[in-house]
DNA sequence: TAGTGGTCTAGACCACTCA
DNA sequence: GAGTGGTCTAGACCACTAT
């Protein structure tokens, strides 16, 4: 097999794989038997097996040897969302309402799970996402501002969206995310103008730079929403 | 600088990322200078940019350079999920029931969107997810037994789960997710023994191997549920 | 302690793409 | 056409860990 790239060699180990040559949780060959095996440099098959082990496909250690993983692991690509932008992908024309923007203390939920201290300064903001005229999404939103104060100061109401420029300001930050199903409630659904109970589609986001809380968010879609992934 | 590690070298860039020292956008220094500057071989500048990539952090081309990606990508991984698993690390016990069991063709929407010919065998499958006695979710599943075949025969009604033995069975898959919320009608309702209008977090997937379609699955899952992402 | 993967190097050539 | 990233090699040494 004269098979020279690391590319085709993660293809043929993959089609080994799927076609049962060894069962999940078998080990396969090491380094050296595969680079002979295929007549390539020992690095060619390791930077192969080592794409196949970031994909989620093997599990390597050392002295161990590499084996097939039982229960693969996709990863998928997860683009955070500027509201604005995802709404003129679908051809809709965007602008946004902020409702409100409060310093009251946040709930104690709230400040225990973001480990906040009674030193940080915490805005509350609620932001109404229209597409076309149609509510988009509510936004219900808390930011460390002590936190985001090296980077200036926040925009104001009218201008850039709070969404959008934090995705700009503070990027590569680290957080989670959680998506959930509920209906809305009386108040809430007169807020967005959809019918009492209509089925909301939720994303709990939180994000951390360098250890210390950023922002945390609530984003209320209205019904027709959804999120796609790739695996 | 004395770091010889791409680990070192990803984590400085990243550093100086985060610092603002090169705009979004921006053209950072190419391979060869980094290594002279960092005093280590291209390769290693070359390991830790290909990382930085694969991260979402910049974006390289050939001849164009490398930039600070403007709208960073964040990836999530995501296990594709066993129901029964779910049950469980919740400290619930786990049953289904299978509903149907049906060789009527599939509408002809799912035919379209599969690429499916008359000659492939489908077949449909509903099963209802119990945790603890109360209804987990309900689950209305395609399979293509034609793309099946080779993998051998699909387990009979009280056996393992459809869900299960596909994931264990042909793994290594492609394919498509998609997340929504719905209200439940009156017939899912009553089937799922929740309140009529009930929020509903809906899961499709579409599973491909090899370019033929395997499966396509909706998850309905009662008022509660939820995905959890580290991004 | 021995075996396996993890990494680094120095050099070479290739492939894409911008001007 | 020239410049940048993409990749391969052959060899070396290191780090972890199973036995």
């Amino acid at each position: 097999m004269a098979t020279h790239s690391h590319h085709d060699i993660r293809q043929s180990l993959v089609s080994r794989i799927q076609s049962g040559e060894w069962a999940l949780g078998a080990l396969i060959p090491g380094e050296i038997q595969l680079a002979e095996e295929y007549g390539c440099a020992r690095t060619t098959v390791n930077r192969a097996l080592r794409t196949l082990a970031e994909e989620g496909l093997v599990i390597r250690k050392r002295k161990g040897g590499t084996r097939i993983k039982p229960n693969p692991v996709r990863t998928a690509k997860l683009t955070i969302p500027i509201i604005r932008e995802q709404v003129e992908v679908k051809g809709q024309s965007y602008r946004f309402i902020e409702l409100k923007r409060l310093d009251t203390p946040p709930p104690k939920a709230i400040t225990e799970t973001l480990h906040l201290t009674c030193d940080d300064d915490v805005l509350y903001v609620e932001t109404l996402h229209f597409a076309d005229e149609a509510v988009f999404a509510l936004e219900k939103r808390w930011l460390n501002r002590t936190a985001l104060a090296p980077f200036g100061s926040l925009p104001r109401q009218s201008d850039l969206s709070l969404n959008e420029w934090l995705v700009k300001t503070v990027p590569f930050s680290n957080g989670d995310m959680r998506f959930s199903a509920i209906s809305a409630d009386a108040k809430t659904a007169e807020l967005m103008t959809i019918p009492k109970r209509a089925p909301l589609f939720v994303i709990d986001r939180t994000t951390w730079s360098d250890d210390s809380f950023i922002t945390t968010t609530k984003l209320l879609h209205t019904p027709g929403f959804d999120v796609y992934l790739q695996v």
